[in-house]
DNA sequence: AATGAATGAGCTTTCATTCAT
DNA sequence: AATGAATGAAAGCTCATTCAT
């Protein structure tokens, strides 16, 4: 009988690309372990974010990326680092793709509300991304056993974004299409406006929400919000 | 040598009113049963606020509550249930603050801002409160095991919270003050407002935001929806 | 929440009468008090026989009897004392039944095969009753437990049925029917035949015999037994 | 201070031959693994036997076997396949060896009498054996908890020997040296005459028969099996 | 470097038993 | 006498982690 036959979690797999090294400036070995170390942290979010930390047995982790339960702990100290690694890697990749989103406001045309529509609606989607959820909830959850996680995670992407949305706000402020207001403020105040109906209506993710309603949100987001800080034209 | 010196948890104390029945109602004897399920339920609570429901042991909870393990199970049926009716008793205790503040807005008088400014103040109380926090947090954190509760915990609080203020906007638009719109989304909108960007200072609970700090997020939420919703005069 | 509502368990439950003493002796109260008594005793054999001792908890017992659990505590001194309360009373139902089949030797007519059939038949009618068999399946079950108890039951049952019976075979070996052999060792060997087929094609009393293939055991007993004791005629 | 020290169990050690695998099929490593699996399932049929099913504790089992507990976990599933392998592979024992004293009746020299018995103080001894008994006792004792072990371990014994039996009392018949009757009705009663007697002068293995009083039971089963079944020379 | 095997520590749950009313 | 309530003690089981191969 062999021991402990945990088999494959159910769930979506999450794939995100690596800031990959020139592949000639390794050896194939140590690419090996590289890459290894990848299918660890890969699998860990997968399992992870289908039952949260507590629910995850390094056993399953190990089961998901294919490789024995000892490998895991020689390649991540232990199952907090594991976690940690893992949310750090995640939360890079989902800032990543925020920013791309808010990118969008350095080129405003003559329709305000239309680039506004446009960032609000590529927010929403990563907003409703499996990932991006998985890893808000991951972090909430596990508040109370590494509280500093938070900070960690946050400081990655809602404040990272909000700054960047900052950025673009003030510069409006300057050319003249959002009148003048505390630029913080008003990034902080879009993307409440987004996330916390989403938040709620989704249930925290236990519930799909309808595309016609994700679209009213994102139109009232922008529709209050523009009412509130649109420049007086 | 007691075999289990589980030392009481450092945390704050969380004790609420129960819709307690008349005293002569019942005999002392079934009184006395049922203090001491408040007692465990009110000790449940605040062991789980402090340290998340899987890092929480019946053992501690029944240390916190003076009584022993056994007697908590006799009580409640198991850890699960334990956590469930202790969510809905607090939730309840939570709701019933929450609609209080909205109910200020049953009397509007000439000032519009001045009343909206006070509901704010006071919801931010409520939402800032440990205990409100720590409900959210538990619930938003056992998403993955008990995926149905946080329906529960939110149909008890922001989804009651939101219908009640709706209904107070629909009110004020049938009176001219608000300007016509979907109360439902105004109310959704107002509750983000005020409380997204404190959940995001909060990080979560894990710091502390000064008090200062609070009244800007006030203000600016009043201000925000206001401009948005406010009847032009 | 009532602490333990024990659901009554489904199994077959055994009243037996009791050596009533004449009513008028005693007070209404004490016969009260003696009457409870007897209904734990029985409701403990009716949960034991379906269970077990050790998958029968107390609780169990006094929801059968229609009591409170401590009021069994206040008849019986413990677990261990009902368990043996109770198997001692039915082994001395069971023996009088047992006894009295045997009886029907103390008058065998022209025909000797009849009377050992009729006898053959009664005692298998008591073998496969559902009360003796749990009788000694508990007995054999708790033999680790309560090494003494097997003594005290086979003593009550086995032992002076086999004496009984031994006695009849005494009596008929002097009348010239039986070939003189040791009667002890022939009542032995007749139970042994009668019930040892049967406890096997039993399975222990998870298979139910059809009544055809407990006659053929039952006449196969007498045959060899009159074919081995049988005075040659 | 070790947290649980659990003492050695005072009682009978069985160990029994497994029907190895040649010792170049498997790498060491597996081979370790195997005797550790075999050395558990030892512990537990020793301490199961000393104690029964439901006073034994994995712990104990564990300690009988100098191993963890959870090392006992990792080889059997839980206290149930535990239970249940340790009686599968003692039944299977047993069985061989009853079966090898049936075989001796495959060679009947012009004694009859003496061929029986020979087989019947063979089958006493097994009958009698520690091993044998502890596993019947332990059978019977769970009819209540696992209803179908009663059948898997009655026929991986009594029915496959009751067969073997049959078959050489068959062949008896054909050769003329036992009248024709039933084969199957013969060997079921030869044991019955052999083990019932045993059984009751046990008290269920509570008590030590003398050698002499063994010889006694034997010696009447043979004396009236052949009564009843030998052909008329 | 990778892994099979083993383990210490801990947690949930049950139950016989006692005690105050 | 009867009972609701409370509890001490123990058992089954899991899992993160280590170590020899």
């Amino acid at each position: 009988m062999p021991p402990q036959p945990i088999p494959a979690v159910q769930a979506h797999r999450y794939d995100w690309p690596m800031s990959a090294p020139a592949p000639s400036a390794r050896r194939a070995s140590s690419r090996g372990r590289i890459d290894k170390r990848q299918a660890i942290l890969q699998a860990a979010f997968t399992v992870f974010a289908a039952q949260g930390y507590e629910l995850t047995s390094v056993q399953e982790i190990a089961a998901e990326a294919n490789v024995a339960k000892a490998t895991v702990y020689s390649h991540l100290d232990d199952k907090e680092q594991l976690f940690r690694q893992t949310m750090a890697t995640v939360a890079e990749a989902v800032l990543a793709d925020s920013l791309a989103a808010v990118d969008r406001l350095r080129a405003v045309g003559d329709d305000l509300r239309a680039v506004w529509e446009d960032v609000a609606d590529e927010l929403v989607r990563v907003c409703c991304d499996e990932r991006a959820r998985a890893l808000r909830s991951l972090a909430y959850a596990q508040v109370a056993r590494f509280p500093d996680l938070i900070a960690d995670v946050q400081g990655r992407t809602s404040v990272r974004l909000a700054e960047a949305l900052a950025d673009r706000i003030a510069r409006l402020s300057l050319s003249g299409r959002i009148r003048p207001a505390d630029p913080t403020c008003a990034a902080e105040q879009f993307l409440a406006l987004l996330t916390g109906p989403i938040e709620t209506r989704s249930r925290m993710g236990t519930r799909e929400i309808p595309a016609e309603e994700l679209l009213v949100v994102s139109r009232s987001a922008v529709d209050t919000f523009l009412r509130a800080y649109a420049a007086d034209s």
